[in-house]
DNA sequence: GAGTTTTGTAACCGTTATGATATAAATATG
DNA sequence: CATATTTATATCATAACGGTTACAAAACTC
């Protein structure tokens, strides 16, 4: 369901580094140090966008993408260059790739890049990453956000943290000092009555008309998603 | 219920034995060959451990989970690793790991590992030994409710205490005595007419009609479930 | 750094569980 | 049948508990 993105650079580091910072927003990395095995792995592995060096020692970039696009390979292309002059990107030899960053570059900059180039190419924006389904609600842990019944409702970072916990144990009674154990993680110093106060918020939030009962009380044991 | 343990191991043969022979041993496992779809599985799914190859062909282990700490997802980790280089393990490479093995591993000794990481964050797996049954009753000790012929009844603490040491000792006489000392710990100055009332508040509770007389008065003795 | 939002705590209050007690009912015994 | 003993039921008192609200502290935002 992830989008999986192929790297090539041939310094380790930044090949690292990128798979890193990729991965923690969200997608699947490949990563490779020349682009020896890059067109097998192309033919077989879904791959939804190329993020590649183009001054590599082999081969010269946009030369590689040529290659792919005779080959019909038609996966989208974002290069990462040293050379920042202009001409270079005006002059066409940018041919075939559809974005282009130089280094040294924002890591924000080129996450930014890189969506705007899946959304071109995915006409069905796949948000579906980072998201818990219970019941007719749908937790969307990265815009920390519930829908319910197609209504979205904003909820805090605790509230998300809460109701996640809660729906990883759907069905299980959790006391209140599990409950602190595993959101307020700085255990000890936490009043249990926080928890009361932090659920009846969430309650509040999740359904105001207080006529469907998400989250049971077991008076003198704890709460539960039922 | 079981604890269940992710196993991530690119090679298929130690990932079958692995699942193998933790099943063997009692524990639930989920089995993958990559960390693709890992970390949805961690949102979604209770986990109690993670137990993976260090040296995975798309990811460098400690990387991944530092990634998995930054979204706060703080599961237990165990990695399996080839190099069993003692300079590995000291520098910090095992940053956010709670324990280290190397292969080639006994079993035995992984399983130790895994009970001591377990115990460590063990978040008082309480003894989930969840439901009783008894005739046409289910009594959810976790939910504090027996379900009667399909329908739900919540019960109180003192209630589901007394019903599950009458169910366990089903067909034996309890005196009061025996059910002061054992469901109110306190012993001693518990009046034995308490009893009395408890019982017949569960009664009322689990039979509010009065036709089936799943408790039984003994006089002179005390009480048993038929 | 001012202003807004989120979050922890304390105080208050209604509710509930439960132990005790008084009384009624049931059961045993002679 | 009469009486004694045991148990069931009803009622009351109270302590514990959870929900609610208000407010202060902390964390974000711009």
């Amino acid at each position: 369901m992830k989008e999986q993105i192929l790297i090539v650079d041939d310094d380790n580091d930044i090949l690292e580094l990128l798979e890193y910072s990729l991965n923690s927003v969200g997608y699947d990395t490949l990563g490779f140090l020349s682009t020896k095995n890059v067109r097998q792995v192309l033919l077989e592995e879904k791959i939804d966008l190329i993020l590649m060096d183009r001054n590599l020692p082999d081969i010269e970039g946009s030369l590689y993408i040529e290659m792919l696009r005779s080959k019909d390979i038609n996966t989208p292309v974002i290069f990462i260059s040293a050379k920042d002059s202009i001409e270079d990107i005006k002059d066409g030899l940018i041919k075939g790739a559809d974005d282009y960053i130089t280094k040294p570059f924002d890591m924000q900059e080129l996450i930014l890049r890189i969506k705007a180039v899946l959304k071109r190419y995915n006409n069905e924006s796949k948000e579906l990453i980072d998201t818990l389904l219970y019941q007719d609600m749908k937790l969307d842990l990265n815009m920390h956000q519930v829908n319910i019944n197609s209504i979205n409702i904003d909820l805090t970072k605790l509230e998300t943290a809460l109701l996640q916990t809660m729906i990883k144990n759907k069905g299980r009674v959790l006391d209140r000092d599990y409950l602190i154990k595993h959101i307020w993680k700085s255990s000890d110093n936490i009043n249990q009555k926080t928890v009361n106060v932090a659920i009846k918020r969430l309650k509040e939030k999740i359904d105001p008309q207080r006529d469907k009962e998400y989250i049971k009380t077991i008076r003198g044991v704890g709460y539960l998603l039922v």
